[in-house]
RNA sequence: GCGGGCAUGGCGGAACUGGCAGACGCGCCAGACUUAGGAUCUGGUGGAUUUAUCCCGUGGAGGUUCAAAUCCUCUUGCCCGCACCA
């Protein structure tokens, strides 16, 4: 017999998109699941990580239908994006083209896969009826005061010649592209992300379902410190300097301050005198420096002075102002105060150029010398040296001292951030159009929302360059101002396609909506996600914005969530002899391939057998071989139990056996499932059960029990092999399918046995295992287990002093 | 440097609240069926050993406990994140 997967995988995927079982509805009176995936990039081809990521999606989605929820579970296409336009260039094909036939690759090849998603709630952000609320949403923000526009130092790829949010940039390096990333001058859009800094560092707390390590990510992004911001006067100007610090207490230990090299003042501070030409230069050397390296732990403190003093405002102590690469202008005030005693880059700093070192804060038990000192004291301590707060501990005198400037006036409390502003503006084709107009007369426009959407022009050229053809397509560009009806320009920069994925998952609630992104009934049903899936590369930057972006729709009254993603799983990488799998290290295996040797069943079986969801899973062509076995060996046992069942006369004496198997297996998954998505383990529980149902083949079974273990097999497998499952369903004499049953339900009386063996351990170590009565106490245990034979030689010449048990479990003898 | 995670047979992994270490699968060994086996079935498979053993064994060293892969302290290696954030 040949298990033909090909025919059998295709026959019942045709039904079922026949018979429509996966489509979702909103029926009201049903409790909900939304089992949501990291919708892919139409990339060409789907890979193993995808395949890893729909496989575990799909399970949790079959379990849940199958215990009576309604799941929405679906699929869509993150298709704007820069790949496409280089396709564009490179194969002189049309991004348009190329995106929409890798789409319905990509979609075959998921279907191939017999994923259970309602493909009538598909999604594709490049399609103008979904990029249209993309634009409705920006001006949302836009109205909300929180989409604004301005003149910024911009992180710019020259490679994609775009800019990039400070997300984007890792290691200094396009996420994308990994060429270096340059600074450039530009006038952007922004969104107004750290309005919500603070409900998004708190609200962390409220994700009890999210990975720790995902959580620390994002709290460590946001950045959060408090402090104090002052500013110190210069002496001949009396410019105002601005500095922020977490350490108040130490500010009568400053010997210096620093600014960033790009701080406005630097220039107003040294225009005409004789630090001028030097200043320049060293700004110069900066600028060539990649962000990377000049801010790297590693790299050496570098400054010089610029022959101005500020005036400390609470000593009036004059001290000299440098600049340093150390210090960044994005960050505070892009100013810093200098307690070489107090800190650890200061004291590097002032030690290689020579600035005084004032001890401010001493330990309790000695005085500290600045000449003695060979790093900075960070601890807490006594103040010294610092007037009249002299003798208070320094934790205290954080709080002390920022008072003390509040009620003078001289500065006050502050938070700063790490995180910045997000910017959307892409100087690329191949995205959402802004939706606003300049006017020369009226200004910044927007776009009125009747006028929706703002259309991506397919007619454009491609230029090797990379710069976006937008700017150059005249009957795109000009156009008439909303207001005035005078003449008008578009905006050509599209934006971040990351807009475009923080609210897809609200559109999937009701994805043909053509009045609103969505309807609100809708949308209050099914949000929040019950459970997102994806990888943790995305940790910070899909799941922060769209976190945004689901705050700013809960203030616009358009969802009541407070959170979109209830619990988030983050599926391990899948890997291929210990690295990574990439076409660059040239170890791939693609889910096509696979497919087409073993078969989708096989395919999902393995990738969920092989490791848990959250670890890396090293491929294995033997484990896959292991799979396609296992099944085969379901189809032999079911084959062979059926022909049983047709004729059967056993009365039955080992009923209790194979019921005892059963429903401990159905437990098993059960738990293994519903509880911490250990589909490993599920697995290898169910791959016993087949092991033991082997051996009762030619047993004693009656009727009633064999079809229940045959059901039960193969409904508990239903959500990992749901070909093969529906094919033996089927074949066992059911009409209907088998992934509309019901889950199946552990009976706990077949699990109650009369004999249970239990561990006898002598001093914690086992020395026999003996059968006693289910009911027996404590007292009954310890009484058998001390008739062991097997324990004599281990008790000779010994007394002994306790016995300890573990009911139905153990009985530990202590002896001496 | 800071933060987080991991470490168990030849391999992937199990052991969930401390209670039989190595489930399940792969691989390997032996046998059966066979013209053949890279099919299938049966049995075996942590190490050591005098092969029915008062033995050793979960990266290493200590500790807590009747009992530790699991808890605590120290330590080593690997992976991930952040990284001069004032």
């Amino acid at each position: 017999m040949k298990y033909d997967f090909k025919n059998i995988e295709s026959k019942w995927q045709k039904k079922w998109e026949e018979e429509g079982i996966y489509k979702t509805s909103e029926d009201y009176e049903k409790p909900k699941f939304y089992c949501l995936e990291m919708f892919p990039y139409p990339s060409g081809n789907l890979h193993m990580g995808h395949m890893r990521n729909y496989s575990i999606g799909d399970v949790i989605a079959r379990f849940k239908r199958m215990n009576g929820y309604n799941v929405l579970y679906t699929m869509g296409w993150d298709s704007f994006g820069l790949p496409a336009e280089n396709a564009a260039i490179k194969h002189n094909i049309h991004p348009y083209k190329w995106t929409w036939s890798n789409i319905a690759t990509m979609r075959s090849q998921l279907k191939q896969l017999g994923f259970s998603y309602d493909w009538d709630r598909e999604v594709a952000t490049c399609h103008p009826e979904y990029y249209k609320w993309t634009q409705w949403f920006f001006l949302l923000l836009y109205k909300r005061g929180l989409a604004y526009r301005k003149k910024a130092t911009v992180n710019w790829c020259p490679s994609c010649s775009t800019v990039l949010a400070n997300e984007q940039v890792v290691d200094g390096k396009c996420e994308r592209c990994k060429s270096e990333v340059t600074k450039k001058e530009l006038e952007q859009w922004f969104f107004r992300i750290t309005d919500y800094a603070d409900e998004l560092l708190d609200d962390l707390e409220k994700l009890p379902g999210w990975p720790e390590k995902v959580k620390t990510m994002q709290y460590n992004w946001i950045g959060r410190s408090e402090g104090v911001q002052f500013a110190f006067t210069e002496e001949k100007t009396g410019e105002k300097i601005e500095v922020f610090t977490t350490r108040p207490d130490t500010v009568y230990g400053v010997s210096y301050i620093v600014l960033a090299p790009e701080h406005p003042l630097v220039d107003t501070l040294c225009a005409g005198t004789e630090y001028e030409e030097p200043v320049k230069r060293f700004k110069d050397k900066m600028a060539r420096y990649s962000e990377i390296d000049r801010t790297s732990t590693e790299a050496e403190k570098e400054g010089m002075f610029i022959g101005a003093y500020a005036i400390n405002p609470m000593n009036d102590d004059k001290v000299p102002i440098w600049i340093a690469n150390y210090v960044l202008m994005g960050y505070g005030t892009g100013a810093v105060m200098g307690v070489p005693a107090h800190d650890q880059r200061d004291f590097d700093f002032a030690k290689k150029y020579d600035l005084p070192i004032k001890v401010v804060i001493t330990p309790k038990d000695k005085v500290l010398q600045a000449e003695e000192m060979t790093e900075a004291y960070v601890d807490e301590g006594i103040l010294i040296n610092s007037d009249r707060f002299n003798g208070i501990n320094s934790p205290d005198a954080i709080t002390a001292i920022g008072q003390y400037m509040s009620d003078k006036g001289i500065g006050e409390f502050k938070v700063n951030f790490k995180l910045r502003d997000w910017l959307i503006s892409r100087q690329r084709y191949w995205g959402a159009p802004i939706p606003i107009v300049y006017c020369d007369k009226c200004g910044v426009v927007p776009i009125p929302e009747e006028a929706l959407p703002v259309l991506l022009p397919e007619d454009i050229e491609f230029k090797p360059q990379g710069t976006s053809p937008l700017k150059d397509c005249a009957e795109f560009v000009n156009t008439t101002c909303p207001k005035c009806n005078g003449p008008a320009r578009r905006e050509t920069d599209t934006m971040d396609t990351f807009m475009c994925s923080s609210w897809y998952f609200y559109r999937y609630t009701d994805p043909r909506n053509q009045n609103a992104p969505f309807d609100e009934k809708k949308v209050d049903y099914w949000m929040p996600v019950d459970q997102y899936i994806g990888g943790v590369e995305h940790a910070i930057l899909h799941l922060m914005y769209s976190r945004f972006f689901n705050k700013v729709l809960r203030d616009a009254g358009l969802v009541k969530v407070d959170e979109p993603f209830e619990n988030l799983l983050t599926q391990g990488m899948v890997l291929k002899d210990g690295a990574k799998m990439s076409k660059s290290l040239g170890n791939t295996v693609s889910p096509e391939e696979i497919i087409a040797k073993y078969g989708a069943d096989t395919a999902r079986l393995f990738i969920l057998f092989a490791a848990p969801p959250e670890r890396d899973l090293e491929w294995s062509d033997q484990g896959v071989e292991g799979c396609f076995r296992f099944i085969q060996r379901v189809i032999r046992l079911v084959d062979d139990l059926s022909n049983k069942l047709s004729n059967a006369k056993d009365t039955g004496s080992m009923d209790r056996d194979v019921r005892f198997i059963t429903h401990k297996t159905i437990k098993k998954a059960t738990e293994d499932i519903s509880e911490r998505f250990n589909f490993n383990t599920a697995i290898s529980a169910i791959m016993e059960m087949v092991n033991a149902l082997n051996d009762y083949k030619d047993s004693d079974i009656s009727k009633d029990v064999l079809k229940e273990a045959l059901e039960n097999l193969l409904l508990l497998l239903a959500p990992f092999a749901p070909h093969i499952t529906e094919e033996m369903w089927h074949k066992i004499g059911h009409e209907s399918s088998i992934h509309l049953m019901p889950w199946p339900k552990c009976d706990e009386s077949a699990l109650v046995v009369d004999e249970i063996e239990i561990v006898v351990q002598v001093n914690g170590k086992l020395r026999d295992k003996i059968k006693i009565p289910a009911q027996a106490t404590d007292e009954e245990m310890q009484e058998m287990a001390l008739k062991s034979e097997r324990l004599i030689p281990f008790l000779e010449g010994k007394k002994v002093v306790k016995v300890i048990t573990v009911p139905k479990k153990l009985v530990n003898i202590v002896a001496k």
